[in-house]
RNA sequence: CGCGGGGUGGAGCAGUCUGGUAGCUCGUCGGGCUCAUAACCCGAAGGUCGUCAGUUCAAAUCUGACCCCCGCAA
């Protein structure tokens, strides 16, 4: 006998465990909700979420309420007689009387060890912080954003020089594991929802554009962490010029400090050198650290290597990256 | 019809407003200097200026249409 289950997801995080949802025996996905079709990209062309493009293609039953609030919604989850409800990365708030409809409740699968990185971006802001671990975890969900009982937790490293996608595709890989074993061991009664620590919690906002423009009197290692962490968006950025500026690169090793010389120069500075032959541009950033810079991408232009920028942009002796546009 | 920037030798750009000699920083190739060099010096090759049409004695430059790339916004 299959676990009656509704599956909500919008973004690419959500499709591993909707995959393994549909292939795991016992498991039977009555409908697929995802959010309404919204108009995106240049020029508002209206375009389906990837759940939505996969629902499609495997013929499952597809729900798009404009507000999963409304008295619609709750007929229809509550119409289906349901064991249980997974829900990742929806992108609506589910309202507290559609918690309690199916059986075993709503299963979310979160990118962090929570209570860490409660929020809407976990796996982001771990990557900016710095931090070496986290891991994921699935949950009953109640009332708050992301405060509910804990089911199973998986604890995975941070790689030194993995980015924001990098690590969410594996989180979402491995907590397709995560959901289905929760799901199970749940429906056997092997498990038993474990409150928060709420006094442990922190939060991890939804990213918003001005989150990615850069500070440079942050470390270099620091610039590291906001370029993989709010990779691909908003992406950590800066104003060359006046102008947005988005730029890769990574920490100049220690040792290779002293080719520079002395002088510190301030933040943001631009200075072309030559390590070991070859030219590269380094960065002035805080504490006398320097920044490698690989690539940068001006507004209206495709991502160039930091050569090509130098050679176009015929830098001036004093020319810096600024934090403001003027 | 959401707003905006752009398409110029292999790369990144200037030149376009104010039509009249194809420019800059690199790369490539050849030569020189040097113990040596990715550094420096000399030289060379390489461009239908996105496409089509129009205006003009003359169009990268002005006009119109179209194609393609990108930033913002969502």
């Amino acid at each position: 006998m299959s676990m009656r289950l509704v599956f909500c997801g919008t973004p690419e995080f959500a499709l591993p465990s909707l995959k393994r949802l549909l292939t795991e025996p016992g498991f039977q996905v009555e409908a697929v909700v995802t959010q309404p079709d919204r108009p995106r990209g240049r020029g508002q062309h209206i375009s389906a979420s990837p759940v939505k493009q996969f629902a499609l293609d495997e013929k499952l039953y597809l729900y798009q309420p404009e507000k999963i609030r409304d008295q619609s919604a709750f007929n229809f989850f509550k119409r289906l007689n349901l064991d249980a409800v997974v829900i990742i990365a929806y992108g609506q708030i589910v309202p507290e009387n559609l918690l309690d409809v199916p059986r075993l409740g709503w299963i979310n699968l979160h990118g962090s060890l929570l209570p860490k990185y409660r929020g809407a971006a976990p796996i982001n802001w771990a990557i900016v912080n710095g931090e070496t671990k986290t891991g994921i975890t699935t949950m009953q969900v109640d009332a708050g954003m992301d405060t509910g009982p804990i089911l199973l937790q998986k604890e995975m490293e941070i790689g030194a020089d993995e980015t924001a996608p990098e690590l969410t595709r594996r989180m979402s890989v491995e907590g397709s594991d995560l959901v289905v074993a929760s799901l199970l061991r749940l429906e056997r009664g092997e498990i038993v929802a474990r409150p928060q620590d709420g006094s442990q919690a922190t939060s991890a906002p939804l990213l918003k554009k001005q989150h990615g423009l850069l500070d440079w009197s942050l470390t270099a290692q620091q610039i590291y962490n906001c370029i993989r962490g709010f990779d691909p968006w908003p992406g950590a950025y800066t104003f060359f010029r006046g102008r947005h500026c988005r730029v890769w690169g990574s920490p100049m090793q220690e040792g290779h400090t002293n080719l520079l010389g002395t002088q510190s120069m301030p933040p943001g500075a631009i200075v072309p050198a030559m390590p070991q032959g070859g030219t590269t541009i380094l960065i002035s950033c805080g504490q006398s650290t320097w920044l490698q810079l690989d690539f940068a991408q001006l507004e209206g232009k495709k991502r160039m290597s930091s050569q090509e920028f130098a050679n176009g942009a015929r830098l001036s002796k004093t020319e810096r990256f600024q934090s403001t546009q003027l």
